[in-house]
Parts: structure tokens; C-alpha cells; sequence
RNA sequence: GGCCCCGUCGUCUAGCGGUAAGGAUCCAUGGUUUUCAUCCAUGUUACAGGAGUUCGAUUCUCCUCGGGGUCACCA
């Protein structure tokens, strides 16, 4: 059975990166049909990991992920770490350190100047004196003081560290009895069952810490998998700062989970030349041993395209769905497919998507004077009066192709060229010299409204 | 600074000793389109550098350089 997790600490919201390597270990664990589990590491600042579990399911919600079984919250969980503490003491393999935080400070300024690294120099290991008064002991753990520790990492290969180079006795409770995040991480992965850590490479020299207490307990060390960091135009690790990090805005700015999630999907990872990848097909393809090594650039340029290419190719029942959350509700409206199929191959993003729709269906309320003065010439005005007289005659008038006809007839009729009826139809109809099919948005909008634009344009002009 | 990781087009990447170094995106140009967008076609751009190993290195080894991560009673 293979279990994943994704263990954020509480900062309110889920961030890019942390939205990969939990895509990474859901696929992994489905793809398995393994488990998926969700803990919130908030040992230290317990008051908004609520919301903060809030933001990450809400989330994955967006996006069609689902973690399996209940939220863990590493705050709700101490007695359990409690009955580690006190077996790893009892057994000598963790000792009350009664050093203070000012001897601590001192011991490490004058490591500092002696250009030596900054550790605990173990006094407390052996000790068995009477501790000094008015001192809170912590509790630490006892590390090898040499020899090899040994990362077995599927993404990065075997990793070696030396003992003596990283290690020291690290503090697995505080003060007042809390136990520390290297500390508990172990315990919990055990006790949730975790056989696949996939997280981040920042965690990459956490590791030989927690394996030390594996070992010191007794665990099963899982399977690491350390995947590099997602970096920003600087070259830096991905943070606040660089804007759009929270998962969520990436719904407010029109992209489509799809789009996201394969783009995401592979940053850092590839199935050879594949680039669209479908749920489905992440699930059946995705394998952490083909995660990069390398550190990858965080550009949305790839995202903008997934993001054109999902709106273009989604089904418009879906679409109207998904269009939604964007203030758009047209699932009773009876142009519903022409307007979709009018906008779906020109917009980017779901968002701007609903913005044409008004374009549309708004009639406009000024003309755009340079393309006024280069196609609204006084010709321009007989050819839409003769347009105009056409649809008003005609009776039978829904589809595109009924519109076309009309213009198909003008052209033909008048000896012009398609150019000569198109420029000013568009521009009376939307009042400026881009924009969809005319065919369609006459469709769209009907006869009369199409009549009236046109009527508009000619008073505006003449 | 110590330790650790990484280094192929601007960006995301394929490559796993012998390739004209491939794809995608972006950009540019052309075509299609009444316009814009889409779409199609074409094009520019990369193995950080230096030593080895080898008949032969982008691929293996070492060094240099560059970048990143991490060194708490934070997670």
C-alpha cells in the first residue's frame, strides 16, 4: 500500500509550490490505489491552522483533489508525542539539557569567532549531577556523534552526510514541553503510515534529523522524494512577494483547475514530449522517479496557453458550468451555443471570457473614431442600408449561416467586396474593428437588436 | 562561511557514449479569416568552462565557475 501526504505548515493558504508536490503525491497514491493524507504541521502556532486546513480543502476542492480520511492536526497531538518523549528518555537515547538560552547564545557567538559551525556541544549528554536551579530543561535527542547518514532519495539518488558535519543534539521538546517539528514529522509519518514522502528539496537536509529518530525509535524509514523548488525571475525559492502565490487567485483570475493542474504537472516533471495531460492521464503516467533534478523558473506563459487551449476544447455545457463563478449564468440562454462558440478560441482566461460576452451583448455606446474615419465612408453607409432592408424583410433569421446569407446576397448584389459590408457592420454592431464573427453576433443578439445597431450607426454618421 | 543539491534554446523540457541535440511555449515571418483571435506553415535561439576516461562525449570522472537550499527551544 502506498501512502503520500501533504504536510503544509498553517500560512493561511495553499501556495503553488505546495499545490505541486501535493498534485505529486495525490497522483502518486491514486495511481496506486494507496491513500492521500492531509496533516497540518502546526506545533508551534496552533491559533489559525482551522483556517488555514479551511483554505487547503477548499482548495483541492477547486480542483478536484480529495486527501483520504480525517485532517491530522499536529497541535491535537501531544500526548501521543508525549509517550515518545518519555520512551526515548527512559530508554537514554534523549536527556533533559538544562542549558540556558543565554549559555546557548554565549556557547554559539564564541563557536562564531572560532569560525567553528554552531552546535550543542552535548554538555548535558552525560550528565547526572543536580541540574541547576531555576533553569527549564529541554529535551534532546542523542545523535550520532559520527559516521555516515544516508539520504536514499528517489528523485535526487543516494545522499550522504556526515554526522559530524550536520548533527548535533537537537532539541525534540521545548521548555515547556512541545515537541519540535523534526521531531514529531517522524513520529507522524510513522503513525499515519506514510511509506512516500514527497515534499520539497528545502526539507532535503531535514532528513538525516528525522531519520535519526527513526532510528532511535524503531521505525521503517519510508521512501524520500525531494522535489526542487519552484524559483521566481530572480532565481529565488517562490514566496509571497512574487504575487499570485495562493492557489486560489488563479480562480479569480479565470484559470481553469485543468489548465493549472497540468501546468503544474509538469514543472519539474515529464512524460516525454507530452504536454496535455488529462486527469486521468497524470494519474496513469505520473512517476516520481521521473522528477527533474534541477530547480525550475516559475513563467505563466505555458499556464496562459494550457488555460486557451482547455477553454477551446471544453464541451459548452461544461463551459457555461465553469463560467459561473465569473458572473455569467447563461444555461437557459437560447443563443447559448453560438455565443460559446463565438468566444471560446479568442479568450485566455475564464474571466475575460465573461468580459465578451458583454462586448456582445451590450450594444456599444461610442465608436471607435479612427476606424469610424478609415470604413465609415459615405459608401459604407448605402451598403448597410441595403443590408438593413435585407434582414428587415427577412422573417426566418436564428443561425449564423442565415446572417451570412444576407451578407453572401449584398456583396454579390452590389459587386463589393466582402471587406466593404464587413468593416462597417462591425463597426455599428460593436463599435469597434476587432472582435468575433459578425454572423454570429448577429445571431446572437437577433434581428431586431442587429436592425437597431445598424440604425445607430447610420443616424451617428450621416 | 560549513554541509547538501543543481547546471541542455529566454522559459518548461526530451536525451540516458555515436543524434543535423528533439518537442512545447514565447518571439518573428508568411498563409487562412470581412477584422482581431484561432488555426496552419516556416524561422531565430541551448549542451556554463576546463581537464581527463574513451576510437568517440551533452551523456562517465575530477576541478573551476555559476545558481539554489539549509544550518533555531520556526515549520
Amino acid at each position: 500500500m502506498v501512502v503520500t501526504r501533504f504536510a503544509p505548515s498553517p500560512t493561511g493558504y495553499l501556495h503553488i509550490g505546495g499545490l505541486r508536490t501535493a498534485l505529486f503525491s495525490y497522483l502518486w497514491a491514486r495511481k496506486n490505489g494507496g491513500k492521500f493524507l492531509l496533516r497540518i504541521e502546526d506545533t508551534d502556532k496552533a491559533r489559525n491552522s482551522q483556517e488555514a486546513a479551511e483554505a487547503i480543502v477548499k482548495a483541492f476542492n477547486w480542483l478536484g483533489l480529495e486527501h483520504d480520511g480525517e485532517i491530522i492536526y499536529q497541535s491535537q497531538r501531544d500526548d501521543i508525542y508525549a509517550v515518545y518523549i518519555k520512551q526515548l528518555l527512559e530508554e537514554g537515547k534523549a536527556y533533559k539539557c538544562y542549558m540556558s538560552k543565554e549559555e546557548l547564545s554565549e556557547l554559539r557567538e564564541t563557536q562564531m569567532a572560532n569560525k567553528e559551525r554552531t552546535k550543542y556541544d552535548g554538555k548535558y549528554r552525560d550528565f547526572n549531577g543536580t541540574p541547576p536551579e531555576n533553569v527549564e530543561s529541554v529535551i534532546r535527542i542523542k545523535a550520532p556523534l559520527s559516521g555516515e547518514i544516508l539520504v536514499r532519495d528517489g528523485v535526487k539518488g543516494d545522499i550522504s552526510f556526515q554526522a559530524e558535519d550536520i548533527l548535533d543534539d537537537f532539541v525534540i521538546a521545548r521548555g515547556d514541553g512541545s515537541p519540535t517539528y523534526n521531531f514529531v514529522v517522524a513520529i507522524d509519518d510513522h503513525l499515519m503510515g506514510v511509506t512516500q514522502v514527497i515534499r520539497g528539496d528545502d526539507h532535503l537536509s531535514n532528513t538525516p534529523k528525522q531519520i535519526v529518530v527513526y532510528e532511535a525509535l524503531g521505525f521503517d524509514v519510508p521512501k524520500f522524494y525531494h522535489v526542487p523548488m519552484i524559483h521566481n525571475h530572480e532565481g529565488k525559492k517562490l514566496s509571497k512577494r512574487d504575487g499570485a502565490t495562493d492557489v486560489m487567485a488563479y480562480k479569480e483570475m479565470g484559470y481553469t483547475p485543468q489548465a493549472l493542474l497540468n501546468f503544474l504537472v509538469r514543472l519539474g516533471w515529464s512524460y516525454g514530449d507530452q504536454e496535455i495531460f488529462s486527469m486521468d492521464e497524470m494519474m496513469e503516467f505520473f512517476n516520481p522517479k521521473n522528477i527533474n533534478k534541477s530547480a525550475s523558473i516559475y513563467n505563466t506563459e505555458k499556464l496562459d496557453w494550457l488555460n486557451s487551449h482547455y477553454i477551446k476544447n471544453t464541451p459548452n455545457n461544461e463551459l457555461s458550468r465553469l463560467l459561473e463563478p465569473y458572473g455569467l449564468l447563461l444555461t437557459s440562454h437560447d443563443k447559448k451555443e453560438i455565443l460559446l462558440d463565438a468566444l471560446k478560441e479568442r479568450a485566455k482566461t475564464l474571466k475575460e471570457m465573461a468580459l465578451l460576452v458583454n462586448e456582445i451583448v451590450i450594444a456599444p455606446a461610442s465608436y471607435d473614431e479612427k476606424a469610424v474615419e478609415k470604413s465609415f465612408k459615405a459608401d459604407a453607409i448605402g451598403v448597410l442600408k441595403a443590408f438593413s432592408t435585407k434582414v428587415s424583410a427577412c422573417s426566418e433569421l436564428h443561425l449564423p449561416s442565415d446572417y451570412h446569407h444576407l451578407m453572401q446576397e449584398v456583396v454579390d448584389e452590389m459587386g463589393i467586396g466582402f471587406g466593404k459590408i464587413g468593416q462597417p457592420l462591425r463597426l455599428a454592431l460593436l463599435g469597434k474593428m476587432s472582435g468575433p464573427g459578425l454572423d454570429g453576433v448577429m445571431a446572437i443578439i437577433g434581428k431586431d437588436e442587429t436592425l437597431s445597431r445598424i440604425d445607430n450607426a447610420i443616424t451617428a454618421h450621416s
